[in-house]
DNA sequence: GTAAGTGCAAATGATTTGCAGATGT
DNA sequence: ACATCTGCAAATCATTTGCACTTAC
């Protein structure tokens, strides 16, 4: 447990802020994703929710997470073809995923920064780099397949 | 907009030549990949193959697109959050997703073979920046909605 | 009290799989 | 002939939705 990146409180108090309500299921959702600072599936963090809350359903961690979404306090990605990946959005990252081992590397955002800024000026277009993930492969798995691209 | 790609029979060819057989469907999904430039996805592709073949399954769509990537044939990418869209492999473009209105830009894989290769360089890593899209606001979507990011 | 949130079940959409029968080689 | 393909139905997996009920404020 290492609440070193925004405290439960403070998030509850954004939601209440916002009108939203404050409800145990809730606060499970927002303590579980502070408390796991890795990606996280829905199914993932609704299976975690339920082992202090046995009844909440799948549906709920959704709503939650819409919810979470849309005040900006939670971000998913979509790191390879599996489910979406949930995490807190001040830990922005891009991710490098290997489509043969599965490996995932973070990338700071500063690294990413740079190729976004070209993309602006040649398409002028805004892009996320840390929504979906950048698939490819790691340097063991390229070592050992043959370098087809 | 025709076949300047490939031809029908170059692909059905590569398939024999695999031990693959050839069945009417497989020559419709074929023919339909090639004579679509764009992105297709696997549900779309079936309906435009049921046009010619009204029986053929997505079952049977899907199985094919499977041996079409196998080969390396066909390839397909995550556009946004809907379904994987699937394209000839030579066309190799990277594509922005505007979150907000859902247009697709290509960008050619010269512009991203830069970053691509900071990536390779800071991480070890060999990303292909084709198979999943970069999502963001377009132009006309940032004008309107507020810069939150 | 009232709107927001919840649990549940059923719907959705994309993709997969098991299987018996059809078919390319 | 015999393995590969196909059609179909049913299964899966992630996610959503309608609805009646509960609960936070």
């Amino acid at each position: 447990m290492a609440e070193d990146v925004e405290d439960v409180e403070d998030v509850i108090a954004q939601l209440r802020a916002q009108g939203r309500r404050i409800t145990a299921p809730r606060r499970a959702v927002i303590t579980q994703l502070l408390d796991h600072d890795g990606h996280m599936a829905a199914t993932e963090l609704a299976d975690r929710v339920r082992e202090a809350l046995p009844d909440v359903h799948e549906s709920t961690v959704y709503r939650a997470l819409d919810d979470l979404t849309r005040l900006g306090i939670v971000v998913h990605s979509h790191l390879a073809h599996g489910p979406a990946m949930y995490h807190v959005a001040t830990d922005r990252h891009a991710h490098l995923v290997c489509d043969s081992c599965g490996a995932a590397i973070e990338v700071p955002a500063s690294v990413t920064a740079s190729f976004a800024r070209v993309i602006r000026k040649r398409f002028d277009f805004d892009a996320d780099l840390v929504h979906f993930a950048l698939s490819g492969r790691c340097r063991t798995c390229t070592g050992r397949s043959n370098a087809d691209d």
